[in-house]
DNA sequence: GCGAGATAACAATTTACATCA
DNA sequence: AATGATGTAAATTGTTATCTC
């Protein structure tokens, strides 16, 4: 709450009160089916299940350590653990279930000796009712650095994040996670302000178009008056040229006697009369010239 | 050129905690 | 004071893109 005021994130939208999976991510179901089982992703399968064989009580326990770990208390380890994936509460966990992180320099055995180590060090630490695990709360000062750090950079290196973990007081990890966190609130942020700009555009549109149906109803009323017809000039032929596609007008009237129409004003009649499709390409100042002007034989 | 591994960024989700009624 | 609902930030997990070998 305080960080949403810190961060302007103030925007009151009436979205969806629980996030559902995204719906452009048609994908992400079809290529998460479509990967074949590694052999890592087999042996985390397995590895749970074989360590703790058909004993709930023992996973269960397992489980309480992984949530036991005070990550409040300041970091003890060096970075070189941390790169060895082995740094956060979770990442014994994240070490068997990512795909990345594990397998770098600890092998399987190792991996099994390092969680039978931690869970049995679990049991003792529940039993000395210590096993809530904390979530760190940055400090005021540790948010001003790392806001003040994003402000210049939002991404990080990792000689800037080893060197700003250090400075704080945090994990590289940690500061990696609090970048992260920081750039999905300024994308949601700023997709708020997207979706209050475009609603306010879509408002505009509707009005707008209220006063075109509105105008169209005056015009079809005044095409009744013959008065009109007589200041009308005969349709424009168009020409377009089929290389470019561009369009090219016939030479203006030369009629210019006192009930003619100034041809502008016949284009915007012109123009009103229903939709013509838009081309880009075509969209240039040289609209009006003839075709011959368009491709000058030399 | 192709595949495997490493890495970073990201989306989605979970979890711990703070606040309020 | 206790409690449940709710919002938020920290952390986790899995996916994708890119690079290097």
């Amino acid at each position: 709450m305080m960080e949403n005021q810190d961060l302007g994130l103030s925007l009151s939208l009436s979205f969806p009160e629980k996030r559902t999976a995204n719906p452009l991510q048609i994908n992400s179901l079809d290529s998460s089916t479509s990967i074949s089982p590694s052999p890592f992703n087999l042996f985390q399968k397995n590895c749970w299940t074989d360590l703790f064989p058909s004993s709930d009580q023992n996973l269960e326990k397992c489980r309480t350590f992984l949530k036991g770990i005070d990550v409040n208390r300041v970091p003890t380890i060096t970075d070189d653990d941390e790169e060895a994936g082995i740094s956060s509460p979770n990442s014994i966990i994240s070490g068997l279930s990512g795909n990345k992180r594990s397998e770098r320099e600890i092998n399987c055995c190792e991996e099994l000796e390092i969680i039978e180590r931690e869970c049995s060090r679990s049991i003792t630490d529940e039993e000395d009712g210590e096993t809530s695990r904390k979530k760190l709360r940055l400090t005021k000062d540790q948010s001003a650095v790392l806001e003040e750090s994003f402000k210049k950079h939002n991404t990080l290196n990792p000689k800037k994040k080893k060197a700003l973990g250090k400075r704080l007081g945090l994990r590289p990890r940690q500061v990696e996670v609090w970048f992260q966190n920081r750039r999905a609130r300024t994308k949601l942020k700023q997709t708020e302000v997207d979706c209050e700009f475009l609603k306010r555009c879509c408002e505009n549109l509707t009005e707008e178009n209220r006063r075109l149906q509105k105008e169209v109803q005056e015009l079809k009323a005044l095409k009744l008056s013959p008065k009109f017809y007589m200041q009308m000039i005969p349709p424009t032929t168009l020409t377009m040229c089929p290389s470019c596609e561009r369009i090219a007008s016939p030479p203006y009237s030369s009629a210019s006697g006192p009930g003619s129409v100034d041809p502008r004003a016949n284009q915007m009649i012109l123009t009103r009369q229903g939709p013509v499709p838009f081309n880009l390409r075509a969209a240039s100042p040289v609209l009006h010239r003839p075709i011959s002007d368009l491709h000058p034989r030399s």
